[in-house]
DNA sequence: TGGAAACGGACAAGGTCTGTCCGTTTGTTC
DNA sequence: GAACAAACGGACAGACCTTGTCCGTTTCCA
């Protein structure tokens, strides 16, 4: 999928070898994996054992540890921006938005890891990135609004922040932390659900 | 406040020294506050520089790091439990439950680094302790229902569970994990907040 | 089949955490 | 206020974990 390396135009003089791909890819995931479940800080070793590869490999990979979550956070960011297109292209307006925010959630939960600091890491690229999925999600939420089928009395990035409250706070989506505010808003929005009158 | 050494009757031969008892207190608070904030495994250094005393008087005092933990728990469920006496004397029910549910939520969050495995720590004193808020609670919960203010659609183990949703997953309480269902309650709930029509 | 790229994992260096020990301080008693 | 014991604090040794490198071996491609 993506390399660190020059990427090989036509017939150039460096192929990239099928193993070096296969171990790119291999690695690539088991990052993701362990960056989820242990947090920014999972060793190199870890994330080796994780891929069945060893050490040397990693580093050889990813010789700065920027360069390792820049390439995680792009790859989880490609797959949300793909959902949040799929949600804009809806025919129903809320159920575009609810599926955008149950995928969010879904996420946002399972890389509970992540939280917070991910904007040291990853350079323009990656803000280009969370710039369009920002944007998306957006457009969701707003179409969603127009048409009356969502709540108008949240701004959207309210609601977005609501995106994390099954798990912690937004970590990919790089929102404020602000946690007394979107705390209570994600509060007052599930007591609404719970109440019957 | 609460004491590991042996109590002292009335005019028995140790009568526990003055800063001993500060510090203890202040040992415990900082446990509570660096177990919040770092996880379960922080160091007792690090307990030590928070608490602004010496490692040798927190290894002193818990010799044994489950002691310290489930001091540490034991301090956290009687303020609960408190709390929920105070919520189930409410009149209102519904008043009851959600201030209740508020805390419980607040309390959560603020200690995601708690989550999973405290059934581990702390023995059957914490147990009893645990038991206790949950019979409170459920009570709370139950009683909200029977009077038609609370969905009824939800057993009262799934409502206390979503009182994890703003943070992540229940700790204190010791809940199943069970995140896969719980979890989509929690958005099913959310998501019926959020919608207007 | 030969040569280069990629691999893997042992290893040294550096850092953190645990748990102890002992000289010093603090509290209590008389 | 003096004497004694309890409690303190923090330096320190040892165990453990991470980083990052290096080089003999394996794998791929031409």
């Amino acid at each position: 999928m993506n390399k660190e390396r020059p990427a090989t135009p036509q017939g150039a003089a460096m192929p990239v070898r099928a193993d070096a791909q296969r171990n790119a890819a291999r690695v690539l995931a088991a990052a993701r994996r362990a960056v989820a479940s242990t947090g920014l800080d999972v060793s190199y070793h870890e994330i080796a054992r994780e891929a069945g590869v060893g050490v040397g490999t990693v580093y050889r990979r990813y010789p700065e540890r920027d360069q390792l979550m820049a390439a995680v956070l792009r790859d989880i960011l490609t797959e949300l921006i793909s959902t949040a297109h799929q949600a804009l292209g809806c025919d129903d307006a809320w159920e575009g938005f609810s599926s955008l925010f149950t995928d969010l959630a879904l996420y946002t939960a399972q890389n509970a890891g992540l939280s917070g600091s991910l904007d040291q890491h990853g350079g323009p690229a990656v803000a280009q990135q969370r710039h369009e999925l920002l944007d998306l999600t957006r457009q969701v939420i707003e179409r969603a609004q127009d048409q009356g089928r969502l709540r108008r009395d949240l701004p959207w990035k309210e609601v977005l922040r609501l995106t994390g409250a099954p798990a912690t706070q937004g970590c990919v989506l790089g929102l404020e932390p602000d946690p007394a505010h979107g705390h209570h808003l994600a509060l007052t929005v599930l007591l609404d659900g719970l109440r019957t009158d």
